[in-house]
DNA sequence: CGCGTTTGACCTGCGC
DNA sequence: GCGCAGGTCAAACGCG
C-alpha cells in the first residue's frame, strides 16, 4: 500500500543523505545462517574467508540473544522486542523470515548522521522467549554517536496496534531519572544478556570498533583483549557479563546503555576490576 | 512540521 | 540460468 512505486536504482548516491559510506544495499546481506562450519559460524563474516563470489564489504556482525522479558522493556512486542539501548534505531523494513513465524525487522542507527550501524531484531525461532538481535557494520565504521538530544519515539502505539512491529529500539533520550537509574538496569539487562561465545570476533575483524572515533581511544585501544577475555570467558554458551559503570562514563556512555557490545567496548577500561563474569 | 513506522516493490546473492 | 530468500528502498501515513 504504501511504497511500491520504485524508485530507482539501488545504488542511489543520494543514499546518503547520511553520508557516510553506505554500501549498496545488497553488501548488507548478511548471511544469517551460519555456514556451520569454523568457529564463527553464523556470526561474523569476513569477506577474506567468505565464498570467492562474495564481493561484499567487511561487515562486522555480533548476535546477542535476550530474553524477551528483558528486552520488551516498557513494551513488549509480539515479534520481539530488541532491547532498548541508547540509540536511535530507525527501523527501514521487516520481512517474514522462512521457517521462522517471526518476522525480522531491520533498523539503522540513527543516533548521527552517515552511522552505518543497523541491526536486525528477530525473535529466536528456537526459544520464543529470546529475542535475536544481530547487529553490524562495515570495517572502519565508526560505531554509533550515543544520542543525547534529539530522541523521537512514538511507535509504542502504532506496533502494539499493528502488533507486528518489531517497535523501534530507541530509548528516552536521558531522563534524569532514567540515568539514575541506568546502573542498575544495565547491569540487570547486562547480566541476563547472552553472548553467543561463537559470535565473538577475531582480533582482525574488530575494525569497526578500532575505526571507531567517537569513543575513548583507551577503550578503543583495548577492545581487542577486551574481546580476547571475553572469548575466554565465554567458553561455553551462556556467558554473561556484567560491566558496573562508573559515573563518569556514565555521563560519557551512559547512553551506551545495554547496548551489549558497544558497553563491553566502552568499559573494558574498568573490566579489569568491575568486569563480572556470572 | 519533523521524525519514525509501515509495507509492497525491487534488487542482489546464492543454491541448485 | 532460474528461482528463492534475504535485505533495502522510499512513498504514504501516523504521532507528538
Amino acid at each position: 500500500m504504501k511504497g511500491r512505486f520504485r524508485r530507482g536504482n539501488p545504488f542511489r548516491a543520494d543514499l546518503e543523505d547520511t553520508g557516510v559510506c553506505r554500501t549498496p544495499k545488497a553488501e548488507n546481506h548478511l548471511p544469517e545462517s551460519p555456514p556451520s562450519s569454523g568457529p564463527f559460524t553464523g556470526l561474523i563474516k569476513s569477506p577474506s574467508t567468505s565464498s570467492p563470489k562474495r564481493s561484499r564489504k567487511s561487515i562486522q556482525k555480533k548476535v546477542v540473544s535476550i530474553p524477551v522479558k528483558d528486552s520488551d522493556g516498557s513494551r513488549l512486542k509480539g515479534e520481539g522486542a530488541p532491547p532498548a539501548d541508547s540509540w536511535a534505531w530507525r527501523k527501514y523494513g521487516q520481512k517474514p523470515i522462512k521457517g521462522s513465524p517471526y518476522p525480522r525487522g531491520y533498523y539503522r542507527c540513527s543516533s548521527s548522521k552517515g552511522c552505518p550501524a543497523r541491526k536486525q531484531v528477530e525473535r529466536s525461532r528456537d526459544d520464543p522467549t529470546m529475542v535475536v538481535v544481530t547487529y553490524s557494520c562495515e570495517h572502519n565504521h565508526p560505531w554509533p554517536v550515543p544520542r543525547n538530544s534529539h530522541h523521537h519515539h512514538q511507535n509504542d502505539a502504532a506496533d502494539d496496534a499493528a502488533g507486528k512491529s518489531e517497535m523501534e529500539i530507541s530509548t528516552p533520550g536521558p531522563e534524569p531519572e532514567l540515568e539514575a537509574e541506568a546502573p542498575e538496569q544495565e547491569e540487570d539487562l547486562a547480566a541476563r544478556i547472552k553472548i553467543e561465545p561463537s559470535l565473538m570476533p577475531a582480533d582482525d575483524e574488530l575494525g569497526w570498533f578500532a575505526g571507531m572515533d567517537t569513543v575513548p581511544p583507551s577503550s578503543l585501544l583495548e577492545s581487542s583483549s577486551f574481546f580476547h577475555s571475553k572469548t575466554m570467558v565465554g567458553s561455553d554458551t551462556d556467558m554473561a557479563l556484567f560491566y558496573p559503570m562508573r559515573e563518569e562514563e556514565d555521563s560519557l556512555f551512559g547512553d551506551l546503555g545495554e547496548l551489549p557490545e558497544c558497553s563491553v567496548v566502552f568499559r573494558h577500561r574498568d573490566a579489569g576490576t568491575q568486569l563480572q563474569i556470572s
